[in-house]
DNA sequence: AGCCAGGCCCTCC
DNA sequence: GGAGGGCCTGGC
């Protein structure tokens, strides 16, 4: 397991690393998961855990899912070892990870991903919850629950404005009004095959091939969901010269990377990102 | 100072 | 059906 790599590799956005001077290695990362605040590190042989909040022996198990320790990660990568360029990829971050986020936060935090960075991302993601989300008792160092659905609605899309969101939040305020109401089941997804899932992202507004993607494969559990942004772009060009003939669609793109690298693309999908995303430019 | 960011949507052709 | 422009804000 490489926590750190997994950690940071911007699929989530309400990890910190505590104490910077240590090795990334090394260190410990506090975050907000399942509503109580959790502070981990990688170990020799396992992932130590601190709880601030909540009992440690009931947050063990969720995090073990969160952090997909049951995916069989040998077997994985041995099914997208396909060429020299995923190879080196794995090879440089070995033990990276998918994980198993909150699909409505996982959701919240892809529209806001548009023409936007993981810093900024990261900032409007804890400004929605210090300003919308109940507070966490942890001393001095507070931080909140990720806001529920209903509470983002009742927020409003110029508070959100307000925040900063940008033209995200005439996205935002629509669709925590249609998750808070019901008349989408986003946990339900997680039952539903890969294209349903898509299909019913998508319809949503400010959610596109990309964001629907994102949520599908980072938070309900469509490891063959690969999504397409810039840097994957990048990659695909670069490394296996997918445009070459004619301009293929970002749609056609994924379509042929699900293709090539079968139902763990997604994992394919995220040494790729990383990998080329670290790489610059 | 101006351009561009981890997209999406709408308008035109 | 796809090319092109607009959208908020912040950072270089």
């Amino acid at each position: 397991m490489d926590l750190p790599n997994t950690i940071k590799s911007g699929q989530a956005f309400r990890w910190r690393q505590d104490g910077k001077e240590t090795e990334a290695a090394e260190a410990w990362f506090s975050g907000v998961v399942f509503d109580s605040i959790v502070t981990i590190r990688h170990v020799r042989g396992g992932i130590e855990i601190r709880c601030a909040t909540g009992e440690a022996e009931e947050v063990a198990p969720l995090l073990r899912d969160y952090l997909r320790l049951n995916d069989p990660l040998d077997d994985i990568c041995r099914s997208i070892d396909l060429d020299e360029h995923i190879r080196s990829a794995m090879t440089r971050y070995s033990g990276m990870r998918l994980l198993r986020q909150d699909p409505w936060e996982c959701l919240v935090s892809f529209i806001c991903s548009a023409t936007s960075n993981i810093r900024r991302i990261s900032g409007n993601v804890e400004e929605m919850a210090s300003h919308f989300g109940r507070r966490l008792a942890n001393g001095g160092d507070a931080r909140h629950a990720f806001p529920r659905p209903g509470e983002l609605a009742e927020a409003g899309e110029q508070r959100l404005r307000d925040l900063g969101l940008g033209f995200r939040a005439k996205y935002l305020a629509p669709v925590a009004r249609m998750v808070a109401d019901g008349e989408v089941d986003l946990f339900a997804l997680r039952e539903a095959d890969y294209s349903d899932g898509l299909e019913t992202l998508t319809s949503l507004p400010g959610v596109g091939d990309k964001v629907a993607n994102c949520v599908l494969l980072f938070s309900l559990d469509k490891l063959e969901a690969f999504p397409v942004d810039v840097w994957v772009r990048r990659a695909l060009q670069e490394w296996y010269d997918v445009d070459r003939k004619k301009k293929l669609s970002d749609v056609d793109q994924r379509r042929w990377a699900q293709d090539y690298f079968g139902s763990y693309a997604g994992y394919a999908n995220q040494y790729l990102f990383h990998s080329r995303r670290l790489m610059g430019r």
